[in-house]
DNA sequence: TTGATATTTGACACCGGTGTCATTTTGACG
DNA sequence: CGTCAAAATGACACCGGTGTCAAATATCAA
């Protein structure tokens, strides 16, 4: 009963004639089915240990129609958050034999849904990981339901049954971060929107307004800049909100990216930060800690949320009590730095 | 001969039914192998179109013992540079049946190669892509040819043989971009080193150093503060090198980065840039146009790097003429933007 | 001890491709 | 028109797992 020599990797029939069983019954201790021997496994586990064995997984992705892989799936320009929630993902598979691939994808294209589509049929993976801003496209949820394939979609708000989404409750930090704003004496807070129609920038506005009413303020709809998450967005609102006469003493935009152009605007008008504008960003961005001064953002969870994500996807083959629950909402958190000043008197 | 209704997508043997040939036929159209009769190809394509058939890739995997898989392996903290390069790939399998799968791994744990060998024994990739700063690593490049999985490494340098990596011109770049301080009558410059043992850092400090020889200039040893391409280190070397009584007028930072730790220091003590200090950077990352003045850089052409290293990894599966000669060497560029001015007096 | 039933295990087909090699078809030539 | 080598095609095993269902074994009550 020596080892067989052989080029490549032991396999399930190698194992099977180590331990003098059928393949199937190696399959079985393999997928840890009920219904076995102790001793019989035993002698299995032991093969398998003793020759270093480890499944074929296009053997068994063929045979089970399903890939022990998890999908990455988004379209988002901020690579840090991509980024970000990979490694939430990867420390939840860390210890499985899952393994995780990442598919970007282009929500401009009107393609988007046919290249998904065969992607998936394609590579049948075990569950896909819906990244904003495109997991708030309900068409793309369905299309995973069409093809029997289980996801989870990420955003800032609950977008889908609690075991289909993780959230982050970024409206409340929004809301947390502005207040900091109005506490410090602030009246006129100029606001930076995100795109039209992404359920994130409302969200942040939500956020914004509930702010700004707590405060016992006035909106003021003149003080609102549009914009699209991207750099040059905020040099435009910077420039549309800094160049009024009343010019406001604070600014929210919506995320970092933006904060830093109207930094960049208001520097270059010689104003001081946070001495003449105080500027809150969202996303703390690499960009965020870089920029001077450095900028008070709002923090999102996202390793965590790639975390539970996975966990949510894959509980069974993570190793983890069927039971236990895992939570939806995860909590964004104010980070304090350098932007925010008391409003000059 | 009509479609054989079915629950999932039509496989090999649906085509060879429907054109009336035997699977192994099918496989050799899929395959674009030679002598097949015109015929008898035309009307196996004709069959593929009409039913709409796709290889599967796990069977294809598992019969081939090879997956139709490029793999980017990396241990890079700046996400942008990741995704950047990632792109490039993507554009060059845009049109190809290859997937792309994204490994990270932890150049810090003395298990990375038993990691790495036990991912590609098991996956099989059809080749590895090799960021720095692993590319760097000669075990790594061995442990692929053992594995018997081609490899491309990329860097700022010529680490292996032609067809077996990708470079860029760091140090030509990196030397013009220093020879536009010297041009501007800057006599006493800084230069804020990479880490360690890392080719791409030891590239930019040559290319400093001719740019200094070039204009006649002498190494100042005390003008040189080590880094490590975090932005803290460059704080570090802000200080230690703008509290000298002699401040250089002017730094190159080996990355953007630690380029954004210097001018944190700059604004922090009230100099303004670049009246009093000039900056340069490395990397053209996203912080290099937001942090205030916009980042004078030099651009590594990360995304046509990915275009050039799939092409020579997976040339004959995109389509291209085998005898297309792939290019190693790209350029660098000198991004001017508005942290280089004139010496003062 | 015996039969009935529950528990373990194995034989074999199958997932959807590719490699090997034998067989059939084709075309050139005597 | 027959012969034969070359070209085209097919039969079948195989890659390494899993599902189905039957067979073997264990357990228990009578």
């Amino acid at each position: 009963m020596s080892i067989k020599p052989r080029s490549g990797q032991p396999t399930i029939n190698d194992v099977a004639a180590h331990a003098d069983v059928s393949k199937k019954t190696v399959s079985r201790v393999i997928n840890g089915e009920e219904g076995l021997k102790g001793a019989t496994r035993e002698r299995v586990q032991a093969a398998i240990a003793e020759l270093g064995y480890v499944p074929n997984p296009q053997a068994r992705a063929l045979a089970l129609r399903r890939n022990m892989t998890l999908v990455l799936l988004h379209d988002n320009p901020n690579a840090q958050t991509v980024l970000n929630f990979q490694n939430g993902v990867l420390r939840a598979i860390a210890n499985s034999d899952l393994a995780l691939a990442v598919r970007p994808v282009d929500r401009r294209s009107d393609r988007m849904l046919d290249d998904v589509r065969a992607f998936l049929t394609r590579h049948r993976p075990l569950g896909v990981l819906i990244l904003p801003p495109i997991s708030e496209r309900d068409d793309l949820a369905q299309l995973c339901s069409e093809l029997d394939v289980p996801y989870v979609r990420i955003g800032s708000a609950l977008l889908d049954a609690p075991d289909r989404c993780v959230a982050s409750n970024d409206s409340e930090a929004v809301a947390a971060a502005c207040r900091l704003l109005t506490a410090a004496g602030h009246t006129r807070i100029g606001f930076v929107r995100g795109p039209e129609g992404f359920r994130s920038a409302a969200e942040r506005e939500a956020g914004f307004q509930a702010a700004i009413r707590t405060a016992g303020l006035k909106l003021d709809p003149s003080l609102c800049a549009a914009g699209n998450y991207r750099f040059e967005s905020g040099i435009a609102a910077g420039e549309k909100l800094l160049n009024r006469p009343d010019r406001p003493t604070a600014i929210f935009a919506s995320n970092d990216e933006m904060a830093a152009g109207v930094m960049h605007v208001a520097l270059g008008m010689g104003l001081s930060i946070p001495g003449d504008l105080s500027v809150i960003g969202f996303d703390d961005s690499p960009t965020a800690q870089h920029i001077w001064p450095s900028l008070t953002t709002v923090r999102w969870p996202l390793v965590e949320m790639g975390e539970l994500a996975a966990e949510k996807l894959a509980g069974r083959f993570l190793g983890h009590d069927e039971a236990k629950a895992v939570p939806t909402t995860l909590s964004s958190a104010v980070i304090e730095r350098d932007t925010v000043g008391v409003v000059a008197g």
